[in-house]
Order: structure tokens, then sequence, then C-alpha cells
RNA sequence: GGGCAAGUGGCGGAAUUGGUAUACGCGCUGGUCUUAGAAACCAGUGCCGCAAGGCUUAAGAGUUCGAGUCUCUUCUUGCCCA
């Protein structure tokens, strides 16, 4: 018998175009596959492995299922690891990114995904990032991009501006240096003007997971409050918002973020210009905001309460207070407020209850946030708070001192980077100070390759041929933005390109976006949960709004968000991390190869160089075969979940494949003897029903039951190749397990698919539904199985009673009882309940 | 602190959504083959018990003829937000 030899029969079929396409021109359905693309890090790691085979055995089903598939693949290219690379090893970030697509590539392609190769983009080439730089000129023009001096998160370190989650414990994420604030003029993508589209559209998202859902809900942050404007003392208005106007008997203070317009009256004030420092030297997260310890600057200005007459509030600057959140002041109700508790009791203030807790009795430690009974509120006592809520606030808008507001949690979104590698701002400077963008016949703006990446700073800044320019229009002299685009904009639009990739005149051929958007499946980690799938949403909608040729709500009908890959750790005797390849595991010891040392085995975590608990995935195929490393990435785990990866596993994959081949060996050369109708039909039924269950489990991306399935159907199949079963038989069922094979061991099966000379490999088997002759059923007593037995399909009660009372187990259980009352449900249970005699 | 998940053998996990709990795989134990190992093949593998049988889905209660699945309480773990 023939050998399976994984290496050459991968080989063979690599790069076979049937192997390869899943186009289906002919088709009227379509179905647009899209896995997230990489960053191109250097070699791909398993956790790509399982997000591009979990894509490409959903392609390939919807294949073979008749669609006409989209299944690109491209670069996530810009970004800071290439700047940081070629500072480490003087190569230029071009260069580098280039040289890791090229790898990485070559790469994928061993895994034998059925990937549109000719539709490959990447986000650093220029023919790319300059329809970004157009579409961001057109977003400008629509007033979706505006330029904002804000605070920033600042990384002394890294001269860069952090965004919120890359700011860690006040620290920087990959720096570790303290962050600070600092202002700068940025730019924005104006998406705060879709909240609320953004947050109402996710309940059209049938196909999403409620998780994700649910965060960005969370991240979009709605929520309905109220803007007062107090008298102060000055007879100035001041105004607040605030999410509670229901506690506003409760108020005892008012606190005013450091950079509040009221700040200018102290620009002279030493105290103040320190404690503004102080606040400046926090970070901006809400976090970081609600640990600092609260700290405030006493004025000498006070309100006037609106509701209690002759009661004044003092103002405070406070530390807590942001400038880009509601009005950038509040009032402060300790009772109910953490932030403002915490700060009423360093200042002394007053704090007063206005709701009831009836869990505890009214001890000051804390704020009480809960529900309950308003009191201590005049007209408010005795109403709940979202009813005193809705009160309080007709009755500011009947004085007209205020009106209701709706407030979102989430800001406009900084695209500013003072970093060369991402793509330029297409915006010039003129010498009258006023910023235009550039003429979109210059585009694109192109990065230019001549950087001194030593230097400190931006690059871009510090490059005088690039940086001075003059208008086209008026040939007036200009200086370029030197900061580029946040590389979350690049992977915003490019699900849209890969439509028509090759497109030059402009971003995209609108037949084609209209013929393949939106994505049928997208698929990829959860850590995107949030900002990439945001601003991919925005997005869409902006250029929808802009593009009166394109129509689409949404870009991504359904999400699938996979699992880590993960592995156990290990550790020599010196507390230094190993990889799994410098150890070995001989009976039960696992020792350290180079001086057999002891290793300790620590928790299987998600996989990460710095705890070296990696497999290299170019290794793992060499050793085990493309086909092996799919089966087994997704055999072990439901994909949703974290799944381990053990080399027992992947080895144990690579023999079930051998028994697959080897299997097909035996059908080819089987000789018939006999013939038995009866064991050909049986046999037929029962694997007809393990098609079912495998198309079934494909359906529902259940791909390890699928695998379960194609076990068990093995086992049949090597149980009953030597009984009297037909030749034919056996290959009319062994072609359409193969064809199941087709999605998750493409070289294998289209192989053994090759020796039957299928001529039918780009269909799906039929899938026949019930027609199952037999069936087993429970024999239950008082609802206890004592028996499971074979009956015919839809077999009668009165049937079924008769064969237990001949035959079955049960049979003694009821000759010493009296039966009340059977239950009986069809094909499934027959349950009787009985009296037992005394 | 708040929200959301989830807890099934030594391990990963399955259970047609209220109807055979522990499929399938890994590991382990025995056996065959082999000089030996590896591989392959055969048998076994939730717990107690010689057996008949009993017990078992984090713990406890409830609904039901019947609960891993539904409800409540408690505990534990994970993730997100603060």
């Amino acid at each position: 018998m023939e050998r399976y030899s994984f290496k050459n029969l991968e080989k063979k079929w690599r790069n076979n175009k049937s192997l390869l396409s899943v186009a289906n021109p002919k088709s009227e359905k379509k179905y647009y596959c899209l896995e997230m693309f990489p960053y191109p890090s250097g070699k791909i790691h398993m956790g790509h492995v399982r997000n591009y085979t979990i894509g490409d055995v959903i392609a390939r089903y919807k294949f073979l299922n008749g669609y006409n598939v989209l299944h690109p693949m491209g670069w996530d290219a810009f970004g800071l690891p290439a700047e940081n690379a070629s500072k480490l090893n003087k190569l230029h970030p071009r260069k580098w990114t280039n040289e890791n697509i090229n790898t990485m590539r070559s790469q994928l392609k061993l895994l034998g995904l059925s990937i549109n190769w000719d539709r490959e983009i990447s986000t650093c080439d220029k023919n790319y990032y300059k329809h970004q730089q157009e579409l961001f000129i057109d977003f400008y023009n629509q007033g979706l991009v505006s330029r904002k001096e804000t605070y920033v998160n600042w990384d002394p370190k890294e001269k860069t501006v952090l965004a919120n989650e890359q700011v860690i414990n006040g620290r920087g994420w990959r720096s570790n240096a303290i962050v600070e604030r600092k202002k700068l003029s940025q730019w924005f993508f104006n998406i705060t003007k879709f909240s609320n589209e953004l947050l109402k559209d996710l309940d059209a998202l049938k196909g999403w997971p409620e998780k994700v859902k649910l965060m960005q809900k969370n991240w979009i942050g709605k929520s309905i409050g109220c803007e007062i404007d107090f008298l102060m003392s000055n007879e100035k208005k001041l105004r607040i918002f605030t999410t509670r106007p229901d506690t506003i008997f409760g108020a005892t203070f008012i606190a005013l973020s450091a950079d509040h317009e009221l700040s200018k009256e102290f620009k002279n004030d030493k105290n103040f210009i320190n404690f503004k420092k102080e606040c400046n030297k926090s970070g901006t997260t809400e976090e970081a905001l609600s640990n600092a310890e609260k700290v405030g600057f006493k004025t000498n200005f006070f309100v006037h309460h609106p509701f209690i007459s002759g009661k004044k509030l003092p103002i405070y600057f406070a530390n807590f207070v942001l400038m880009d959140y509601g009005s950038g002041a509040i009032f402060g109700c300790p009772g109910h407020d953490q932030r403002d508790f915490e700060f009423a009791k360093k200042y002394n203030l007053e704090i007063i209850r206005v709701v009831t807790d009836e869990t505890k009795n009214g001890d000051l430690n804390e704020a009480y946030t809960g529900d309950g009974k308003m009191i201590n509120s005049s007209f408010l006592d005795g109403l709940e708070v979202q009813k005193a809520k809705e009160k309080i606030i007709q009755e500011i808008e009947k004085k007209s001192i205020g009106n209701k507001k709706t407030q979102y949690r989430l800001k406009d979104w900084g695209v500013s980077r003072q970093r060369y590698w991402g793509c330029p701002i297409p915006m010039i400077y003129l010498e009258d100070g006023s910023v235009v963008p550039v003429d979109k016949s210059e585009l694109p703006v192109e990065l230019p390759e001549d950087v001194d990446l030593n230097v400190s700073g931006n690059p871009l800044e510090n490059h005088p041929k690039w940086k001075n320019t003059i208008q086209k229009s008026t040939g007036k002299k200009a200086i370029r933005e030197t900061d580029t685009l946040d590389t979350f904009v690049d992977s915003s639009w490019y699900f849209m390109r890969f439509c028509s990739p090759k497109h030059n005149s402009s971003p995209f051929d609108e037949e084609q976006i209209k013929y393949w958007m939106p994505v049928d499946q997208y698929i990829g980690g959860i850590e995107h949960a949030i900002l990439h799938l945001l601003y991919s949403r925005f997005f869409t909608k902006g250029i929808s709004k802009f593009n009166k040729k394109i129509d689409i709500s949404e870009p991504f009908q359904n999400l699938f968000t996979q699992g880590m890959v993960c592995h156990e750790t290990y550790k020599d005797t010196n507390g230094n991390f190993l990889y799994p390849d410098e150890i070995e595991k001989i009976d039960k010891n696992v020792l350290k190869k180079a001086d057999k040392s002891k290793v300790l085995v620590g928790p299987s975590e998600s996989m990460s160089k710095s705890k070296k608990n990696t497999v290299d995935p170019e290794a793992m195929i060499d050793q085990y075969g493309a086909d092996a490393v799919r089966w087994f990435i997704l055999s072990d785990s439901p994909p949703e979940k974290d799944v381990q990866w053990s080399d027992t596993g992947v080895n144990s994959a690579n023999k079930f494949l051998q028994k697959i081949f080897n299997l097909t060996h035996l059908i080819l050369n089987k000789i018939d003897k006999k013939n038995n109708k009866e064991i050909d039909n049986k046999f037929n039924l029962e694997i007809n029903s393990f098609v079912n269950k495998i198309d079934n489990s494909i359906k529902e991306f259940r791909f390890n039951v699928s695998i379960a399935h194609f076990y068990e159907v093995y086992n049949i199949f090597k149980r009953s190749i030597q009984s009297d079963l037909s030749q034919a038989i056996l290959k009319t069922n062994i072609i359409k397990i193969l064809k199941l094979l087709i999605p998750f061991v493409p070289h294998l099966a289209h192989e053994c698919l090759e020796l039957f000379n299928c001529k039918t490999i780009d269909k799906w088997p039929d899938i026949e539904k019930g027609i199952e002759q037999k069936v087993k059923l429970a024999v239950q007593i008082n609802g206890k199985t004592r028996d499971i037995i074979d009956i015919k399909t839809n077999s009668s009660e009165k049937e079924i009673n008769q064969i237990i009372h001949n035959s079955s187990k049960a049979k003694k259980f009821l000759e010493k009882s009296k039966i009340i009352k059977t239950i009986f449900i069809k094909n499934r249970i027959l349950n009787y309940i009985v009296e037992s005699n005394k």
C-alpha cells in the first residue's frame, strides 16, 4: 500500500488552481468571507493559523454550496514596530515591512488557503494610501474631519500621543514611561456625529455576538442628563452638565475643569498655575481620574442654588473634572457620587443625603449611587430616582435655566500621530495661517524614503525638502502637515478596497462595492471588538453619506470572534522561560534538552514571545503537514474559545489523516465476495446521518464537533469494511465524506478524490434528511433509564410497550409494580410511572 | 465596585436546546508484534461495589413524569468597564 507522504502530496496540490479557487462567477449568490488582515510583524503565528483556517473552512463550505466567494488577503503594513525595528537593525521600515510580507505570504501559502492572491493589498503601498488620502479629503469636505486643540496622553519617551487604551496605570503601554497631559493641535474624525446611528444600528446586527454589541454600546455610552445654568456671584451664568439632576438638592459645591473658561481669571495666580500643572501630570482616562487623589483649588466665587433660595455653593477647580466631557463643569453631590464624596471629605464640604439607601442605614462612609426614594428634596420627596429625574428636568425647563440633554461617552477620534511610518495627512498650512487640503490631483502625498529614524522626534518634521511645498492652485508657499494617520484609519476601509483593489481613479469601483459589500462573514480576534469595528462602521456610514452611489449602513453582516491559541509555559531552575523545543518529556519528567536539568511546567497561557510559549507554524507544517495543523487547530476546542496547542494533539491529527488515506486505498482495492443488500442499506443510512450532522455543525461553526463526527465515521468504515459491504456502496459513501473533508484538509481530500476519479469536487454532497428507519428509544421507570432499545422509526406506544414487556431489561421492574401512567415521546422515550407493590 | 459569560472524568470537550450524561480526541492501564524503543493493532478507562445495583454535570434548594439544560440562593473562575 502507498504511504501517506504529506510532503509530496501537499506540494503537489499547493499550487493547484482547483484547490485555491473559490470563485464561481456564474453563480447568482455572492459570499464575502473576510478574516482580519495581519500586521506583517515577521512570521505568522498560531493565532493567524487559527484565524485563517476558520475563514478558509467557511469560504470553501460556501463555495462548495454554490456561492461565488470573495476571500482576499492583505497587510496592515503601517505602524510603529517597523520604526522600532528599523532603529535596531538599520533597515528602512519599507524594506523591513516588505521582507516580512514576503515571508508571511509564503508561509500562508503553505496552509493551502483559498485566498484570492490577485487582490492582495498593502496599506503602506502608495496605490493604497493615495485613496485613503482622497477619502480623508472627502471626509474633511463633509465636515467629518476637524482640527482641535486638545489635551492628549503624551508619552515623553516615545515622543508620541497615546490613545486612552494605550495608557495602563498612568504609564505608556510600550515604554512604561509616566504619561503626561499635553495640549496639541490634532486632526479628528468627528465620529461623535454618528453616535446615535452607531448605537441604534447595533440592534440590526443579528449576526454579531451579543458580547461585542454590548461592549460597543457601553463604549458609546449614551446617557440622558441635563444642562443647568447656575447664576454666579458675579451675575454671570455658569453652565454645568449632570446625569443626576435628581440629586440637585444634595448639591453642596461646584467643580470645574482646570481648563474651564473661568480659569482665565486665575492665569496670574501662582497657586493656580501649580495646581494646573499637577492636574496635567495625571492621565486622562476615567480610571486614572477616579483612582487619583481628588484635589481642588478653591476660588472666591460661588453660585446660587436654583431651587433653595439663599443657598450658596462654593466654586472649586478639581482634577477629576474633564473639559471634553459635558461642559467641563459639574455640581458636586457628595452623598451620591463617589468622586464628589472623596472631594467633600478632603475639603470638609457639606454632605447631604437625598436618596434613601434601603440596604443600609445611612452610614456616611461612601456615596450611595443606587436606586431609592428621594428625601430632603422639597417637591421631589417620595419619588423614585427615575421619576425624580423626569420631574426635575421639567422644572428646570419650566424655569428656563436648562434643558434635557443626551450625552455620549464616545469622543471624537484623534488620528494624528507624530510618526514617520504611516499615511501622510494630505493637508497644508499656508503662510496666512489657513489650513487646506492638498489638491486631489497631487495625490498621493508620498512618504519620503530618505529619512533618519535615529534622530529623535518626527522625521517628517525634520525633512525640510519634503515639508516645504507650494499650493498647486495658487503657487503659494505652504508647509505640509507632518503628522501621519493612526493605523486604525488604514484598516477602516480595506474591506471595501478588496472589492476593486486595482481600481485606480478612485478608492472604489462602485459597481463592485454594490456586488460584494457588505462582508458576509468577518472573522477576527475579540481584542478588536471595540475600536477597529467601531471605526470601520463609522467609515462605512461616512462614505455612504457623501458617495451617493454607495449605500451601506453596516460593513459586517456577521461577525465571529475566535479564541486565542494557548500553550503550557516552561521555566528552568533559574526561573527563566524556555521555548517548547528547548525541553523534552521523558516518561513523566520534563527536562531541559541542553543540560537535562528539571523544568517547571506552568499553566497554559496565550502564546507570547515574552513567555516563550510559542510554536512556529512553519516548523509544525514541516513536521506534521499543513492539513494536520489545520485539522488539529480546529479539532480541540470550539472556535470561539481558547485552544491549547499540544504536540501530541497535532501528531494524532497526522495519524488520523494517514488512516483516512489508508482507508481510501482499502476501499479502492476491495473485492466483493457476496452481496448483502441489507448490510449495504444499513451502512448507507448510518453514514448519511453523519453527513447530516457534519453539514449542520459546519453551518453552526462548530468545527470541533464536525471533526468528532469524522472520527466516528471513520470508526464505522473501519468496523464495516471487513463485512459483506459492496465496494460500490463504500465508494459512494467515502466520496461523500471526502467532499465534506475538503474545507478542513483540502490537500488530502483532493488527492483522495482524484484517486476515485471524482468529477464533482466542486459540489457539496446532497444532504438527505430524515431517512433513518431505526432509532434508539430510552425505556424509563419513574424517569430513570432502565434500558435502551432499537425500534422502527415512528413506532407506536402500543408496539413499543409490547417489545418492552417481552424482552426488555425493564421487564423485571414492571413485573413488580403497578403502572399508573405512561409518558411517550415518539422516537425518544417511553416513561412508565409506577407504584411499587408492598 | 458594576456588567457579562461560564463551571460536565486525569485533560480538551460532546449531549439533537427539557428526553440515553460523559460522544470524539488526548492521556493512562493491560495485551499482541518487536532484541529493545517507536509505530501499528486489540481490550479497558467517571465514582462506589465481587455482583445485583447505587451514586455522579461547582454546592444547595425549587419547578417537572423527567433537569447538565429552566428558576432562586451561595461559591469559584474568566472577560469587559470603572
